[in-house]
DNA sequence: TTGTATGCGTTATCAG
DNA sequence: CTGATAACGCATACAA
């Protein structure tokens, strides 16, 4: 059990004062050459590094970026969090990450904890049902600044940085109007989520471009993971007659879909066809190749934490709304409708 | 800009001295029952936190737990990360977390660098060609507990829990063999990680008990991603002949198998059995679904994380090396090979 | 330019 | 049982 090296010694060995020391390590005052050289050899020699705990009770703040995040698990996540690694990295900042699994007091909790590390600044991909916008704003005041990503927290008026979600979705729904669907159903995420509001919006505008009429019953809520968007499926599946395209408002409900598509006998995309959102990686290997509306998951990240890191180097301003564009992948997951509008007819035999 | 409210004001409220507000705060001796609910009383109006870098700094230790991974981005790592959290979170800690990208110095530097946080523990993922034995050990001697997981450094002698590489592996070739195949390609991990040197040894072991001769140019080293699995891919079915099924050491690599069969329209599971390792979520999503080990992942950090805690808590004795169960899941991506032996017709007409 | 001294918020020791 | 008080390691205001 070495103890630590600290700032006493490395004052001893190079023959400085401990002040001299903080000094040259901050660059805070200037110091004679020849001291400067005997305390940085003195570091290196000792390994010396500052203890981030006593630095950061002195100032008040330490290096740690918070991120509060749903859930690691769900893949579209990873990306976002490297991104804000990345960056935070390069600034020589550090990732304390918690998951939430979308539970508003679980994120309460780890936001009054995260407090008691007095984190440099908090990134914040808030959770379906947040209800964090007052405890953010609280936060937001007396403490770091705060930069939610993804979905935008009921009364949120901070920084945040979204993708284009409405026309992402929009795009999605004229690729399957252009094929020839006019029959067609959504699985959407908890609607408290801006970002699932945004995706239904952009359908619904899609549809009424084109002067498409919106089946109220095809439109299916789900939580924008696979099982529930397995059951959404089965219920729209099971209507007659049936969508003959179905856009999953992001990629693990699409893979539920395809669950369900198999379950039923119902073949993709000859009778099913399937588009999502997301992109993410196994997008291109299910089977069809699953069409889909590419999120930038890594800028999403990249861009929230440069952001933060201005606002802790001071930026002031207005609050930001950064919105990231969205690209339509297509793949092999919609084709055509099926000839004779064969749900028409199951409809009738009815 | 409210300052946050302290252990003194705690003191001042309930009108008694701040060593007994640490006291009832910390259980570390008898308070009479009325100063007590007093001082509780006023840490819940006020709102109070312990300030955990004073604390970190008083008791030279954190509750947060360093945890250094090659990259949250690769699909096998996201579910390791929640096990370990989940643990974590239960005992109050948190979890910092730092990918190394696989680039040895970063993981050296996050190494030093996590240690002027002290951490309470560390778990860490070694990078490929990680060297950090020699580092960990002075860590391990005069720093926190370290677990490693999954794949164990050079020379590292203290707790680790890994995953019965060889056992999986060779369930894996021996299913590959029962379907008929004789002509075994294989794609290992990086030769210096431990669980690819596992790997490898089960499949070599399967093929010596069913007495099939390894074909050394049949097996190619890649490096645990899609594009060097899907090279490594490349350069197995242009051989004449070439193998009728390949076992790729994880999941990923697997997919750039598809990628390679794709390419060079070999059809699969007709012309080309293929078998992973990992069953990540999508691998039941593939055309065809693919056959692999399964990895217990979460269990990997959990159990890791628990592990840790123990001797966080002071628990001495050996050093563990816990060894966890894999599982073969059969799917489609598996069939017996192709009829007369096409390949060798093939060759022949070279 | 450099050294000294104070305090950041806790815990822990030691009297009372 | 409870209250002072001294560290913990560093940054900083101030003195020299």
């Amino acid at each position: 059990m070495t103890p630590p090296v600290t700032m006493r010694q490395i004052a001893e060995r190079a023959e400085v004062s401990i002040g001299t020391v903080s000094h040259v390590i901050n660059g805070t005052a200037k110091v004679r050459e020849k001291l400067r050289l005997r305390v940085l050899e003195a570091i290196r020699s000792l390994g010396y590094q500052p203890s981030q705990l006593a630095r950061g009770l002195r100032r008040n703040q330490t290096s740690m970026l918070g991120m509060i995040i749903p859930d690691i698990t769900n893949p579209f996540f990873p990306a976002v969090v490297r991104g804000v690694e990345d960056v935070a990295y390069k600034r020589s900042y550090r990732i304390v990450l918690c998951n939430t699994d979308n539970d508003p007091s679980k994120e309460i909790s780890y936001l009054n904890e995260l407090r008691s590390y007095r984190p440099a600044g908090l990134l914040v991909i808030p959770a379906a049902e947040s209800d964090i916008a007052a405890q953010l704003k609280s936060f937001a005041a007396s403490g770091p600044p705060v930069v939610c990503i993804d979905r935008r927290p009921l009364g949120w008026k901070g920084d945040v940085v979204l993708v284009a979600n409405e026309a992402g979705a929009c795009n999605a729904t004229r690729h399957l109007l252009r094929m020839g669907h006019r029959h067609l159903g959504v699985i959407t995420g908890p609607m408290h989520l801006t970002n699932a509001e945004e995706r239904l919006k952009g359908f619904r505008q899609a549809l009424e471009e084109a002067k498409v009429a919106i089946e109220p019953e095809f439109v299916q809520e789900a939580r924008f993971d696979r099982r529930s968007g397995y059951e959404a499926a089965m219920r729209l599946l099971r209507m007659l007659p049936r969508p003959t395209a179905i856009f999953a408002c992001n990629d693990l409900m699409a893979l539920g879909v395809f669950l369900a598509a198999r379950e039923l006998h119902i073949r993709c995309p000859e009778e099913l066809s399937i588009i999502g959102f997301d992109n993410l990686d196994f997008a291109e290997f299910t089977a069809p190749a699953l069409s889909t509306v590419h999120q930038p998951g890594y800028q999403l990240g990249a861009t929230a934490a440069r952001l933060l890191v201005e606002r802790i180097d001071g930026r002031e301003g207005a609050f930001q709304k950064i919105v990231l564009p969205t690209e339509l992948k297509i793949r092999s997951s919609v084709v055509a409708p099926p000839q004779g509008t064969a749900p028409r007819k199951r409809a009738s035999a009815r």
